[in-house]
DNA sequence: CTGAAAGCGCTAACAC
DNA sequence: GTGTTAGCGCTTTCAG
């Protein structure tokens, strides 16, 4: 029976008015100790706890607040035993509104079910835990198809949190958008998986440059000559890019490095796909019934590899035998894919670690100046599975 | 530039000083817009605008609320440019703090990334924006994890939402935690894919029974009569239950089912699995190498069963040749993987739909007595696809 | 129609 | 050590 029946009375005394409780039959949860819903709805406040201490409310908040101050060990145990007994939350919005900090950060991505922003939030979430903040984690495709300016949905945001971070910044937001709400907030911000130009907005990119090229020394090596690339799909629309942040680069660098190992630029083996699996699976489709077979192909993403091992293994195409598949991002069910995958990881920790390591610092360096962007660049790994081997004669 | 430069003249006459600004060069982003990152931090408040249109501070908030009150057109329209052009956004923490509404709801689940919780978030959300209300996704995991008590986090979590959808509630906290806390804060409640005892707290949920019916009944058209099951490994630990709050219906559906169907209920045929992949994969190799080798297997969930798929791909059972492999769930990669994936589909549109519309129902009639809560049930779909097709002879 | 004023719950500067 | 007091920005009476 919550515990603040036993106050009753003294609250009453106090001026609360009992609206009402019903009472309900035990049934099956008497033991849960829970036997009624009460209409009565009561939010301790330290203003409760103090009239019921004889205190004044700006004791109590010292105690609770631990402030730097000797309380009368009494006055001290007594308050303290109220709260815990009245299950005291300290009001955020007050204190907040007080305050000007809600130890809340922003997460935004593209979308958040996304595969890759899922393995970012999840890694987030338990290194924020131990920071003491919490997270909003924000997708703003939806917001956009519900016709919120970004501006807006942005501008509302900053009213709720410390700071933000927004991964795969361009595909979220355009550049300009991102800037100008920025500038108009001067919100802490941290961009994941994108540098905005002009160093003004610290960012932790992935060096695509050196897992791009892991990947394909290794096909290289492997003794493949026709390796093929499906690139990301470059859209031009109204409200902005809607190309992978990174698939562009990733896509160059290949460029770059097959012609630096003369293996020619085949233009039939480079494939655009839209960032879905099945258009994985109609570009594996495609790459198989051309004239030119390739041996390895690389998706520039995992699911899209997905849809490659699908449409081998509907056209009886033995991965790895007669093919080579590989991708970036590892997400988790990378090595459960059958066979499992050949990707370029992503250090989702690291990842994690170093943005909001960067956040933090920026909200509670607040008053630094001159603020100084940073920059950081985490690694890649190339992990070798089973999705790939030496090119069969 | 951010339209507040303009202002400045004005504002800094109204009391404000200019702390600092730095510019900076105009680099590559000068046709952002942006040039300089300022030091001031101008939240404009409802008071600014007033100062500034020379009206008092509660008539600029019966403007921007729409109060029905007629305001002379001219200053209505005085106003509404200035918070247009100083970019005014109301602050929610004051707002809260008075309104005592937030216009947010939480929505836990064991773990956020977890693939069902993401079916369900991403529906939820887009559901939620035509709501006009806004979602914090909380897991509970993490959260333990980092020893902080579940009564405590929910009380903290009560402070800043309206309302709470638990996803898959006996798996993120035990009934009795989550009955004596919301009894003691009464804060609007549904249980997702799982029902209290008690009928006190509304609830959406899987029709397990029929579900399971489909999928068995399937495969006994089929012709299979060694069908294996994998259940989640029931666990008890100090603080509660962590088996798929529906797993264990399911197997016992199955069970009753295979009786029924005088197909003998072959204990090696049931396996205990943990939640993850690799431990699908571990099952499908035992279930593989045993004696009584099973002509179909169903997984209590998609993930399991890409474990299962991989098993069998690494030891040459073709599937859905040889084995037949369904499960439950409909997780995206269900129809990406090789073969695509026989599953009891949940419907992860209808389940949002009826979720929040119970708890927004309860957050806006909250004066209604006496509280009724009801229970939705949501019939699931078995979607047929690759990976089951009649016994080989 | 509009302004003045109260107060949501909290923190912190200021008195005693 | 402790109480008093002043707001944080907003909504909403209550007077005019």
């Amino acid at each position: 029976m919550p515990y603040f029946v036993f106050f009753l009375p003294l609250l009453c005394k106090h001026g609360y008015t009992l609206v009402n409780i019903r009472l309900q039959k035990p049934e099956s949860v008497a033991d849960a100790g829970v036997t009624f819903r009460t209409e009565v709805k009561i939010k301790v406040t330290t203003t409760d706890i103090a009239k019921l201490a004889g205190v004044s409310q700006s004791t109590v908040s010292r105690v609770l607040n631990e402030a730097p101050i000797r309380i009368s060990p009494a006055r001290k145990r007594k308050i303290l035993a109220l709260a815990e007994k009245l299950n005291y939350t300290p009001n955020r919005s007050a204190r907040t509104l007080k305050m000007g900090k809600h130890q809340v950060i922003a997460v935004m991505a593209y979308d958040i079910t996304d595969a890759f922003a899922v393995e970012c939030i999840s890694m987030m979430e338990s290194y924020l835990a131990e920071k003491q903040y919490r997270a909003e984690w924000i997708s703003c495709a939806y917001a956009r198809r519900q016709k919120v300016e970004p501006k807006r949905m942005l501008a509302e945001l900053a009213q709720s949190v410390d700071g933000m971070i927004v991964i795969e910044a361009d595909r979220a937001l355009k550049d300009a958008d991102l800037l100008k709400f920025w500038a108009s907030t001067n919100i802490p911000m941290v961009t994941v998986i994108r540098r905005i130009p002009g160093d003004m907005i610290s960012s932790v990119t992935l060096d695509d440059e050196a897992g791009t090229t892991r990947l394909v020394e290794h096909l290289v090596e492997l003794g493949h000559k026709r390796i093929a690339f499906c690139y990301h799909r470059y859209k031009f629309s109204g409200d902005g890019l809607s190309c992978h942040p990174t698939a562009a680069r990733r896509h160059e660098v290949f460029k770059r490095l097959i012609k630096q190992h003369g293996l020619g630029e085949d233009p039939d083996l480079q494939i655009a796909v839209d960032d879905n699996p099945k258009d994985g699976y109609e570009a594996g489709r495609m790459l198989i019934s051309g004239a030119n077979l390739p041996t390895a192909i690389i998706a520039f993403k995992d699911l899209i590899a997905m849809g490659l091992i699908k449409a081998c293994y509907d056209h009886g195409i033995n991965i790895p035998g007669n093919m080579s598949i590989a991708s970036f991002d590892n997400i988790r069910i990378a090595e459960i894919t059958s066979p499992a995958l050949t990707t370029v990881a992503a250090n989702y920790a690291e990842i994690a670690r170093l943005s909001i390591d960067e956040l933090i610092r920026q909200i509670e360096n607040a008053a630094e100046k001159p603020f100084k962007a940073s920059h950081y660049v985490s690694e890649p790994e190339l992990i070798i599975r089973e999705s790939t081997m030496p090119r069969q004669q």
